[in-house]
DNA sequence: ACGCCGTGTTCTGTATACATTGTGTATCCC
DNA sequence: GGGATACACAATGTATACAGAACACGGCGT
């Protein structure tokens, strides 16, 4: 508007990326830090103004964004930002356990590679490296959260099951469900090392299961290992109002309370 | 190109869909017809003069189609053609027994309202009512198909979760998964109606588990119910080239052979 | 003859103008 | 005074023009 011509875009600020990626980044941000609120109309023309760019990629990322859940469809035309009751990101949860269990158990009955599985060995070494300071700092845990998503990616891999796999990678889009979801929040909680120290066994477990053939074991302790996941969540939402680091979990603002 | 003028859009032919509806089904036919062969290149120009709409429309029937899985995205913008694999089949099937398991286990251990209970057995019923005939004809197996899907949407709906039957109606967007996907295939196969006989018996095993609330075996009879798919998908794959209704398994070019 | 570089074409990405539809409000009639 | 209708505005759906990038083809050089 303050420009006719053609916009020069210098790369504006600090973000290469290459264009309706940055509205989907953008978007995301603003939905997950809650500046646009759960339950509130978004059009476009608004987001144009906000972010910049004109109408067609933000279309596109509002698409995205819609497939992902954040985003719902109006059946006239434009979105609603989503909101989420607690059995809805329970039921996330438990979505994630079931699928990771059904690849766990695939994992077992079709044979993983060794490759992958000694990669996975070797994982699990590292993250015993890691939990083996009896007190953990923030630097601690970050580690325990990267060598942890890789090892669930271990799993997914070994199961050979790209569609699967896939269908799994949308679940995780909803920002709840994600295997290290809830960890960080309870980072300086006293007993959040025990919980790694459990979620770690378990990790051990599953990959011996898995070693062993026993897809049936494999899978109900991957089931387990997500009710990790929903205590966390139980200890959040039930907990008195603790203090959060500012970026932990953002989408705790789609969260509508009863 | 050949109109400068508006377009004036009389609502060409029988179509009186609303636009890029048009585009999404006009395409996924063509997909699934094998009118653009699994593996081949999409280019939207090529696609803009075979429907007739411009690229807006149609860039979003083909973002769309990406999501459902049919096409997949190339790294440099364009689309390809998915194929799948007999084990990629098999794996959809899985997925959907998986996650109709899970929501039956739901719906046993919520426990479902007693409207819907009753509407599950007077569908029922009426299925049974179908299979009263020793012999199905076309419309015997057509009205089977209509109530097993209703029967299928109440299970999802007793389980009152719509972030996971959001995400099975993901899974059943890949053509092959549906719930009566490869039925009609066998419609005229003499072991035909026997197998909609098991089915049916499963059918109430499972609607009894979760008046009982039987998680447990509520989950497992759905499982087990998703392998009459697979069986059904091994005896088209591994039988003759059987005659096949014109339309009845359209996307059985979809899948590569070895 | 083979490889590399340059140019041309064709694609996607982006912006924007136009059409259409739905909604909200104001006014008029009952 | 209340309700219904009509008009106006706004937002989405659609079409298209433009720019940038990638790929392919051909020519030139070694």
């Amino acid at each position: 508007m303050e420009t006719l011509t053609p916009n020069p875009v210098v790369n504006e600020g600090t973000t290469p990326e290459s264009a309706q990626v940055r509205a989907l980044l953008q978007l995301r941000e603003l939905i997950l830090s809650g500046e646009l609120a759960g339950g509130s109309r978004i059009a476009e023309l608004a987001i144009v103004e906000r972010l910049g760019v004109s109408r067609t990629p933000i279309r596109a990322a509002l698409m995205r964004l819609e497939q992902e859940g954040l985003l719902q469809a109006l059946p006239n035309g434009g979105y609603v930002v989503q909101t989420f009751s607690e059995r809805d990101i329970a039921d996330a949860i438990e979505l994630r356990g079931t699928l990771e269990g059904l690849l766990a158990r695939l994992a077992a009955e079709r044979g993983a590679p060794g490759v992958v599985l000694a990669e996975s060995r070797q994982c699990l070494d590292r993250i015993d490296a890691v939990l083996a300071t009896p007190a953990l700092d923030d630097e601690g845990f970050s580690a325990y959260v990267t060598l942890n998503s890789q090892f669930h990616s271990l799993i997914w891999e070994m199961a050979d099951s790209p569609t699967i796999t896939r269908q799994l990678e949308k679940v995780l889009s909803l920002p709840f469900a994600s295997p290290s979801g809830f960890v960080v929040v309870q980072a300086h909680s006293s007993r959040a090392r025990d919980m790694l120290v459990v979620a770690q066994d378990q990790h051990r477990q599953v990959l011996e299961a898995i070693e062993q053939r026993e897809g049936a074991r494999a899978e109900a302790i991957m089931r387990e290992h997500s009710r990790l996941a929903q205590r966390n969540l139980q200890d959040v939402l039930n907990g008195p109002a603790r203090v959060l680091a500012p970026g932990s979990m953002p989408a705790l603002k789609l969260i509508r309370r009863r």
